[in-house]
DNA sequence: CTTGAACCTCTAGTCGCTAGAGGAATTAGG
DNA sequence: CCTAATTCCTCTAGCGACTAGAGGTTCAAG
């Protein structure tokens, strides 16, 4: 399972090419050797490594934390106190993250449902957004609520 | 409440001054008049229409919705077909990020919970996150989670 | 040995802001 | 009226985590 090419490595990973790529850019990820021809070629540490960072990416965590729990693996010995406190705070994170988008969710379902299907003005989604007063929502200090990649 | 200074505007708007610039700047926002030394003084109608994209933005729509929503309600007469149709994706797409992350709460559970406080070693965190075999995350096709800001 | 897919580097763009430099205008107080 | 503090101005660059595209090279199958 050595020498594998960067498309290979992608499609074991589940890591877009320019993904990785941009990961050894940036550090994330040790160059591999390359090929007479210049050519990646990877092993299985990088797929390994790369499964870390994908599952940690799809769980929300940074690059830096993916980074520092890396780190922490290769000193097997240290106490895990460290993850420990870093998974915690993505779990805080995720839980803030989900209870502001179920009351971004209510409001909406609230602005489709009272849609009358008329004309643009008598439409409760243009009135809501418009009369901050016909809503229940309360803007957050300056806490934005964000698009999925 | 007319003459209003780019602070106050901010103040009253819950839009952050440099993030004003920036609407205006991509067109977001129409550009006021100035005061004689160059300053922007703007009216109510920029309140309101601020006010409009801050709500908004609070509920996750792009600024290309805002945009096509702030000139649906600039045409009165016309079906809100559109809106409605702006909106209920909205709404689904927020529905699948709250889907989502309800996964990743799970498993993210499960890594703390099971968190030994020893040594990395033999550390739930790093375990979970090295092998993907042990958790019960799927892999979305190329879905991923993002930090709100 | 040819062909076509996969690879290479590099730059620039995405979204929605945010930060900072370096300077001009305004406003409140004395 | 003068000063000092605050707010405002433009401009460029940066954030995170990629993504897209140009223009060229290498590899693997037949």
């Amino acid at each position: 399972m050595s020498d594998m090419s960067i498309g290979r490595l992608s499609g074991l990973s589940g890591v877009k090419v320019p993904t990785i790529r941009y990961y050894e850019s940036i550090g994330m990820l040790e160059a591999p050797p390359r090929s007479p021809g210049g050519q990646r070629r990877y092993g299985d540490a990088h797929l390994e490594r790369l499964r870390f960072i994908r599952h940690g990416r799809d769980l929300g965590f940074g690059l830096d934390d993916l980074r520092a729990l890396q780190d922490l693996s290769n000193r097997p010995d240290q106490s895990c106190e460290e993850a420990d406190r870093i998974a915690r705070r993505q779990l805080l994170d995720v839980e803030r993250r989900i209870a502001g988008l179920e009351a971004v969710r209510h409001e909406l379902l609230r602005m489709v449902e009272r849609c009358s299907h008329g004309v643009v003005d008598e439409c409760r989604v243009i009135q809501t957004l418009s009369d901050h007063a016909l809503c229940e929502h309360e803007h957050g200090e300056d806490q934005t609520v964000s698009k999925a990649g």
